[in-house]
DNA sequence: ACGTGTGAACCGATTCACAGCA
DNA sequence: TGCTGTGAATCGGTTCACACGT
């Protein structure tokens, strides 16, 4: 009944971690159980769509009543794996990744960029934030030492393929890619974009279509 | 023929705006004709998908030769619309605000970030990267003058949905959300949500799910 | 009656298989 | 033969409709 089941459609993660988010409002609110409508209040979801969400990985609610806050809160946290604290390599020290280093919201969910990279000689050595940015060629000897799985790539596009290459040499396992190419790598690394302008540009053509 | 058809895939938009990516390159590689397979070799994406999705707009190719790259670029700058200037403006010019104002990316594809807006005093007036800051209590005056459609938006997670309801009587039809809260809007403005957080708490997931 | 949990129906999008043209 | 263009088949995911427990 607990056991996790066969296929998990992709959006499910995306939108558990949604969940997640609101049910740590509910519960700062000090609301101890919560129906599947109450928890999707502020989301664009339905509450079907968490019912069967939840149903991929067993019962966690009360039929007539709703849900624990708490227990859900963590039971998500269990099945998205950000019950322990996971560490992540940033790399390119830019105006992106300096950003991405000061951002609060990674600490909440257990993110903790725990190195930085940059091979500007002017940068090397100097603390960000409280990390220390590491020098480019320390990458492999770093990330194996922390056992690092997880990179955040902000470096330029020109870059970014060689950059890759060599972090999954280190055993880089998962990247969220911000540099605005197609990273070609081994199938069982998991790449994410995050690709500004063309998510803007698919706002334009959404704006002159859905309004002219 | 060259009509739009009735129904077209969302996700359609976004790689069109990815074909573009790859056509300038062979452009600047100096290669005429491309065919499907060309076009998508360093995309992750067939080349049945992009013929698929071209035929939704017209018939861009020539059978048995492929197509040529300067026309299908032009032809996918009109479908998306940005073979004008579409002018944009920044709300928010914390960290990542400033690395959004400092994004080389978006000029390529004919996006002009216009105006920059911010509530601290001490921004004000200033200028970054050729933008003036602007108090946010001009936004309206500015917004309307400048007759801006698209807003970034870079504020905190507290004010983000406040600031959204102003941008949205000021005109605004689409927003880029980088803050993690779900706005809750008039249908008939289009957010799209760009969310590291929960982007990263995916690859944790999918990390720990697909080599455990 | 209320709200969860879920098989079945449905829907949108991708992939297949092949017709059409150079 | 090579590559485009597209209806048809297929696939994955969401929504429906309702059984079930409290």
């Amino acid at each position: 009944m607990n056991e996790v089941k066969k296929y998990i459609p992709q959006e499910t993660a995306r939108r558990l971690s949604l969940y997640l988010r609101s049910l740590r409002r509910l519960g700062q609110e000090k609301v101890a159980v919560a129906s599947s409508a109450d928890i999707t209040r502020f989301l664009n979801i339905s509450s079907v769509q968490l019912r069967k969400d939840l149903s991929y990985f067993g019962e966690f609610g009360r039929r007539g009543v709703g849900y624990d806050v708490d227990i859900l809160k963590g039971e998500i946290e269990k099945i998205l794996g950000t019950d322990v604290v996971w560490k992540i390599a940033l790399v390119g020290i830019g105006r992106l990744g300096s950003a991405l280093l000061g951002y609060k919201g990674f600490r909440e969910f257990n993110l903790q960029i725990a190195v930085a990279f940059d091979n500007d000689p002017a940068k090397i050595g100097k603390t960000r934030e409280g990390i220390k940015i590491e020098h480019i060629a320390r990458i492999r000897e770093i990330i194996a030492q922390k056992a690092i799985k997880i990179a955040m790539l902000s470096v330029s596009a020109a870059s970014a393929q060689r950059v890759s290459d060599e972090l999954v040499k280190c055993g880089i396992k998962s990247i969220l890619n911000f540099s605005p190419v197609n990273l070609v790598l081994p199938a069982d690394i998991y790449v994410s974009n995050v690709d500004m302008a063309s998510e803007l540009e698919s706002l334009v053509y959404k704006l002159k279509r859905g309004f002219s």
